[in-house]
DNA sequence: CTTTTTGCAAATGATTTGCATTAAC
DNA sequence: GTTAATGCAAATCATTTGCAAAAAG
């Protein structure tokens, strides 16, 4: 069902739907907060010869229409996730660099409308804890 | 009074009272938002030769400590801020990485107490809003 | 057919590292 | 005195760019 889905999920975003495209959603679906070295090793267990500026291209396409969602954890390259319809937040470790999803405690998020006197048109809300991981505690 | 200031905060977060880092203390409360090329610079008019590594290294001694946060916007250099007692957030440009503050609309963040159940230690909670600036909506 | 996307290689540029020197405490 | 912070130079490494070839619509 996976590989039926990501062609529309494209056609719907108005992007060609291309073997690399597919592989990478896929890659994200399976890995999930990928970085993107990992997302090319799991790209190319589905298209072998998938170069890595394709799948930097297609991150960013896939970023640009909010089909993927972006996270950089500073000091370690960035990572990605494909977006769903929950309304979940991150827990980022600052020594790993690793992610992990928290959900709202109360499942709301009244402060997630900012006051609109700054003139920008915002397309995304993105909330971020930062912390350290359990491993990474020791 | 931002002279007497910067020691003070820097002892009482056991770091030591250089020259460097309170020129970048400094830079910071006269220029909201600044990349580490314009703390640079702005330290510079107090202490004309701060290495651009003192500055990388205070600017992280700062954030580690709770003092400076950082924010990435993605394609462009870090920003920092010197951080207040006031829980605003902020909304990043995604065309010139250009940060403004921005109020909660509700001035509470019932949302910002995460689930615990991933044995995470937090130490911060961060809230940014993604778009386009005015500038760049042209 | 036209336009977008890919692939390759090389460049970019912010940030980090190693180590001897210097300054805080 | 001891330890932490600085400065210098060089290295690192994720990410971007330019352009010709290939594929999608």
């Amino acid at each position: 069902m996976t590989s039926i889905e990501a062609p529309e999920l494209l056609r719907e975003a108005g992007l060609r739907v291309t073997r690399p495209r597919v592989a990478v959603l896929d890659a994200l679906e399976r890995t999930p907060h990928a970085d993107t070295a990992t997302v090319i090793d799991a790209a190319r267990t589905l298209v072998p010869d998938v170069s890595h500026q394709a799948v930097y291209d297609t991150l960013a396409a896939l970023t640009q229409v909010g089909i993927v969602r972006r996270i950089q954890p500073h000091g370690h390259a960035a990572r990605y996730e494909r977006r769903v319809g929950d309304n979940h937040h991150h827990v980022v470790c600052r020594g790993c660099g690793d992610i992990a999803d928290v959900d709202c405690a109360t499942g709301e998020a009244p402060c997630l409308v900012p006051s609109s006197d700054h003139g920008f048109v915002i397309d995304e809300a993105e909330v971020i804890f930062w912390g350290t991981c359990p491993s990474c505690t020791a």
